[in-house]
DNA sequence: GACCAGATTGTCT
DNA sequence: GACAATCTGGTCA
């Protein structure tokens, strides 16, 4: 695979209040969600700690993959400190290496219809729940700093969700053609 | 373009 | 047993 950004994300990014974690990861990824703990009733992480949960109270700067719908899997990236719930869903990222290989496994061809989802990212990138609590400063899965920051952040509410509909916690790259579009 | 229904299984009550 | 942090393909316009 080929390294097309800077270096890797270092422990102290994650190990900070979700939402600033979810908007600096703007940069790297083009669209974000922030989950945060007890109080935010969409947050899985609402219910306490669960053999699913556990990793969202663990360290940050870990994977949480999760399974929903039957059928697609989610990427996260943890947050706050070691104890401490929070989490990043990665909603949408823009393809630049192994374009090709994500088209096989996506089987589409328009770049645009790869990773511009949740669901549809993970499937893209060959990411599973194997990888659940992987750590992301070590890899196999990494995230690396992004290239600047000369862009708008627009903030939405979040997408998907039944409860606290109105928190504005997504965060994405403003008039990027690669976010999701919401229903 | 908008809107709708179906797929399918892990997780928790 | 209900429901879910989604995607796709269909219909209609």
């Amino acid at each position: 695979m080929q390294s097309v950004n800077g270096p890797i994300l270092p422990r102290n990014f994650y190990a900070r209040p979700t939402t600033e974690v979810a908007h600096d990861l703007l940069g790297c990824v083009l669209e974000v969600e922030a989950y945060l703990g007890m109080d935010d009733l969409a947050a899985h992480a609402s219910r306490g700690i669960t053999p699913r949960t556990r990793v969202i109270f663990g360290s940050p700067g870990h994977a949480y993959v999760y399974f929903i719908y039957g059928m697609h899997e989610c990427l996260n990236v943890t947050a706050e400190p070691d104890g401490t719930a929070g989490c990043v869903l990665i909603r949408a990222l823009e393809p630049l290496a192994g374009i090709d290989l994500m088209r096989e496994r996506r089987g589409r061809a328009e770049l645009r219809d790869l990773t511009s989802g949740p669901g549809k990212l993970t499937v893209a990138m060959g990411i599973t729940r194997k990888l659940n609590g992987v750590d992301l400063t070590k890899g196999p899965l990494m995230i690396f700093e992004g290239h600047g920051r000369n862009f708008e952040v627009k903030t939405t509410p979040r997408i998907g969700i039944n409860q606290c509909v109105d928190w504005p916690l997504r965060f994405h790259v403003k008039n990027n053609r690669f976010v999701s579009r919401a229903r």
